[in-house]
DNA sequence: TTGTAAGCGTTATCAA
DNA sequence: TTGATAACGCTTACAA
């Protein structure tokens, strides 16, 4: 059966597609009865507005773009969730895209909401991103941007982060009042902001204990289970390090991983730190210390500044937002455990 | 700047927007010359498709709704990513709508994608949807839905479901096989086909063992940590299980926790199955006893599923897939450890 | 309060 | 091989 078009209903009521337009979009225009008879009417054909048609014709969507690294990463999974519920209401819908860490699928994705013609893109970089001009053509056609977590203030518009370099501090910090003194650092990209500010933290950090910086015990581009694992054998072997700060949770996984088959234990031998608070933190044995993000703070913010944005109408300016972390400390960091309790 | 279209491109060129058309559609019938300068100058001019318009004309879109019931959860994610690698090579993007398991949402939800015009769904239900009205609109109107894991056979089209009921018995035999008599089980709502199946599989395997069936130490509607915890809790204290099948992997930890908060031990004591295989459940302690779904071959079948559906514009056969699961054996129902290899 | 008519950007049909 | 034209379903000046 085609569905029904508002000229099935215009016609079914003896009114024009205008009018049946009008009520349907709650114009005041329109006389209360006639409105009445529109909506029964439309109620009894199943009538479903065609917002394809709709959006060609406002020149305009209410689909923003999402665009995130993978949507199976609990930050930002929940960060998705926060924008929903602030886009929703507003009578916006999501087209949710991954990047799966690469920064050509980024290309793509980027262009296919271009192409879908979004109201407006929420996103955050994948891991190779390095290059900006695929978003900047996208701000330059004036689709409003706000980047979040993974930023570069290249692009222009709002930006959200997390307070990286202080939630390293704290976990650097923590770690050494623990009592560890040589501490490896395991990270992502150094030429992305979020890995590059976690790394300033625990520089700052150990530059405040007086602790010498040493370049061989940090391990870039690790960030998943398989990579922290190989690296802290590599690092376990070589090196005399007492304690690990990763960057995420994941490699925080692949580490004790591999303490553990080197026959150490953690927190006694060698402590550790991750960030993220993913859900298994705290089910894991050693309960992971990490950094937790508030990730449904920082969707909130993000999508409260496209809507600011695209109800001003103005490109939206150029600020950073950054969203404040919380260092849980649990088993790992933790060396002496006096009594329990 | 206004966004270049193919009048631009026509109007730069000398020629008319159908040529324009027809060359970036690969349409055979264009002078190569033309093809060639037509591209020069859609590079040039930034030109990119404006998929609304083009899928008003059409009269079809390239987008294709998911829903499920969470982003975040381990399996759903992994079916989405199993469902993009078989749609974005074909020309398709995905819509992606949670429900956040109310049905209220998923009607919302299904509406949106409806008003969308996508050439199709893939979904798995909420876990209070027992009546499927909104879904049925949809195939009415001739929208392909696939069903994936949470499905009813109310809805005609193709289903892709897990072998819930293999898991489950394979589940509850090894938990018998590893002297466990009393064995509770913690599930879902039973009038979701899912947990229906797990329930079936459970009282298969109490059966060929010769164990009564007690339906009190069943309970339903205990999905989340929290109350997995809670019922596990008052099982603990009003009868002697000795161990606990659960439905899902976030409810054994729940459970686990109840145990070890009343001072008995996993796997000594109470013995724990759960399902699904989350990340975090071979990184507990003890490492948890689940059985893996392979979300990813079910996101193939269902992607494929649709796909051909779609080609050979049919309503699409009424027919179920068993996707095959399989028991990982783990510590936390392993009562005898006979040395450490 | 309602109708008329034009147009959003594309594609498909028919003709040249 | 290309052009002219209409149409997809809706919204919005403008007119009545």
């Amino acid at each position: 059966m085609r569905r029904a078009t508002i000229i099935d209903i215009a016609n079914a009521l003896g009114v024009t597609p205008s009018t049946v337009s009008r009520a349907l979009a709650g114009n005041p225009r329109v006389k209360e009865g006639t409105r009445q008879k529109v909506h029964e009417k439309a109620m009894e054909l199943g009538y479903q507005q065609n917002v394809v048609a709709s959006s060609l014709r406002k020149g305009r969507s209410d689909t923003i773009g999402m665009l995130v690294p993978r949507i199976n990463r609990n930050f930002f999974s929940h960060v998705i969730s926060a924008v929903e519920e602030v886009l929703n209401p507003a009578g916006y819908n999501l087209l949710i895209c991954q990047s799966n860490e690469r920064v050509s699928k980024e290309k793509q994705a980027i262009q296919v909401l271009f192409k879908n013609r979004v109201a407006g893109i929420i996103m955050s970089h994948s891991i190779e991103t390095v290059d900006f001009e695929h978003i900047l053509q996208v701000t330059e056609a004036k689709v409003p941007v706000v980047q979040f977590d993974r930023v570069n203030s290249i692009v222009p518009g709002p930006r959200v982060v997390n307070d990286n370099f202080t939630g390293a501090y704290m976990a650097v910090k923590h770690l050494i009042k623990s009592g560890y003194t040589k501490i490896a650092h395991v990270t992502g990209s150094l030429s992305v902001n979020v890995y590059q500010e976690r790394f300033k933290g625990y520089q700052y950090a150990l530059n405040e204990a007086n602790i010498p910086f040493d370049a061989n015990i940090v391990i870039e581009d690790a960030i998943t289970r398989e990579t922290g694992f190989d690296q802290a054998i590599r690092l376990l072997d070589s090196t005399n390090v007492d304690a690990f700060f990763c960057a995420g949770d994941f490699s925080a996984t692949g580490v004790i991983q591999a303490i553990l088959d080197k026959g150490l234990k953690v927190p006694e031998d060698i402590g550790v730190v991750g960030f993220a608070n993913e859900p298994f933190a705290e089910l894991m044995s050693p309960k992971l210390t990490t950094v937790e993000q508030n990730a449904y703070d920082m969707g909130l913010r993000a999508a409260n500044a496209l809507m600011k944005i695209i109800s001003e109408n103005n490109g939206g300016d150029n600020v950073e937002e950054v969203v404040p972390v919380r260092l849980l400390v649990r088993e790992s960091s933790v060396k002496s455990v006096n009594g329990n309790s």
